[in-house]
DNA sequence: GGCCTGGTGATTGTATGCGATCTTGAGGCT
DNA sequence: AGCCTCAAGATCGCATACAATCACCAGGCC
C-alpha cells in the first residue's frame, strides 16, 4: 500500500481538479481528514505539496484555499505552458524511441476520429468530444514529456498544465482551434521521425 | 516569529547551499531537529519543501539525502534556466519600471568593477569576485524576475537556479564568458530601455 | 451611531508516542 | 567461500494531544 500521504494528495487534488470545490474555497484540514480517512499530518503534507504546485494557496495560520486565478494570469499560464512543451518536443526530438512514436501515432489518430464523431454526430458531441479526445490529449503530452527524459522540466510541466484544468475551460476549444491542433499533433511526429530538434520545437 | 516550519526550512537549505552536507549524504530527521532547536514535524515539512524543490531526494522510509545530480543532468538544468530567464527577460522588458532599471545599471556597475578589480588584483582574486559578483549578479537576476511579475515563472526559476549551487562549480567562469555576461547585462538593460521584448528574450 | 477593545470559538502549528518498515549484522546452510 | 535467512536496532510514517494564533462578535466608550 502506498503512503497515506499520497493518497490524501491525490485524493485532495482529484476533488479540486474534478471541480467538487469552488476556486477561493477554504480548505478545512479537520474537514479534508474525514474525507481521506488519513489523520491531520498527511492531509496537511497533500496540502503543502499541492500549494507549491499552485493548485492551493495556503496563508499561515489561515488555512488553504483552492487557486483563483484571474485573466491575466491564465494567459501568461499558457505562454509558460508553450515555452516548456516546445522546450520538451526539441528534447524529445533526440530521445524518443520509435515505440513512442508509433504510441504517439494511434494516439493522433484516436483524437482526429473522436473529432471526426463528434462532429458527424452533432446531438451531445461536446461531452463526447471530451471523453475521447482528452485522455488522448493528456497521454499525448506525457508520452513526449516522458520522452524528454527531464525530471524537472517535468515539474515544471506540471506547474501549468493542471492549473487551467481548475477553470472549466476546457470544453472552449472552437473547431478552427482544434483542427489546428490536430494538424500540429501530426506535425510533431513528423518532426520526431526526422530527429529535427527546431522544428519539433516550434 | 516566524514558523518553526520556515526556519527549519530556511535553515536545512543554507547548510545544503553552503556545502555542510555532501551530496547524496542522508539527511536523518532526528539530527535535523537537534540542529533546527524544533521538533520532527516542522522539519519533515521543510524536507518536504526541499524534496519539491530539488534540493533533496526523498525514497519513502529512507529518508532524504541531498540531491546528486550528474554531469547531463546539469547541462539539461542550465538549457532550462536559459529558457526561463529568456522567457522572464521578455516578460519584464514590458513590465519593468525606470526605478528597477536604474538599479540594474547600478548592479551592473557593481559586476564590472568587480570584475576589473579581480583582473588588476591577481593576488586571490578569485574569492573577492565571488564576494562581489554573485551577490549583485543575483539581485541582477531577481529583480528581472520580479519585474515579470509572474509568481509561476519565479517558482520555476528557484527549481533550477539553486540546484547548480549544490556543486560547488560556480567560480569555473572563465574571463571570456564572464565579460560576455556583463555585455549580455548591459544589452539587456538597452533592451529594456527599449520595451522590446524580443531583443530581452535573446 | 460609530469605533475600539476584550473575550470566545474555531483552526492551524507543533510536539510527542506508537506502529510499520527498512537496514545491518551475525549465523547457518549449500 | 559465498549466499541466504532472520533478528535487533534504527528510522520513518502516522495519529493524537497540546499550544499558539486568528476571526468573529458582543459590549462599552467616545
Amino acid at each position: 500500500m502506498s503512503t497515506a500521504s499520497a493518497r490524501a494528495y491525490d485524493l485532495i487534488r482529484s476533488l479540486i481538479l474534478e471541480g467538487r470545490f469552488a476556486p477561493g474555497e477554504r480548505l478545512k484540514e479537520e474537514e479534508l481528514t474525514d474525507l481521506c480517512g488519513v489523520s491531520r499530518t498527511p492531509v496537511r503534507e497533500g496540502l503543502r505539496r499541492l500549494a507549491i504546485e499552485g493548485l492551493v494557496v495556503v496563508t499561515p495560520h489561515q488555512g488553504a484555499q483552492v487557486a483563483a486565478i484571474g485573466e491575466g494570469e491564465l494567459a501568461e499560464i499558457y505562454a509558460l505552458r508553450a515555452m516548456i512543451e516546445g522546450h520538451a518536443a526539441g528534447r524529445a526530438a533526440v530521445l524518443i524511441g520509435h515505440d513512442d512514436i508509433a504510441k504517439l501515432k494511434a494516439l493522433a489518430s484516436e483524437m482526429e476520429a473522436a473529432v471526426a464523431a463528434s462532429n458527424s454526430d452533432l446531438g451531445g458531441g461536446a461531452a463526447e468530444l471530451n471523453a475521447r479526445f482528452t485522455p488522448a490529449n493528456s497521454e499525448f503530452h506525457r508520452i513526449i514529456l516522458d520522452a524528454a527524459m527531464s525530471p524537472r522540466l517535468a515539474a515544471m510541466a506540471s506547474l501549468v498544465v493542471e492549473i487551467p484544468l481548475i477553470l472549466r475551460t476546457l470544453a472552449r476549444y472552437s473547431d478552427a482551434e482544434l483542427l489546428r491542433s490536430l494538424q500540429h499533433h501530426r506535425e510533431l511526429i513528423a518532426a520526431f521521425e526526422a530527429r529535427d530538434e527546431d522544428w519539433a520545437r516550434s
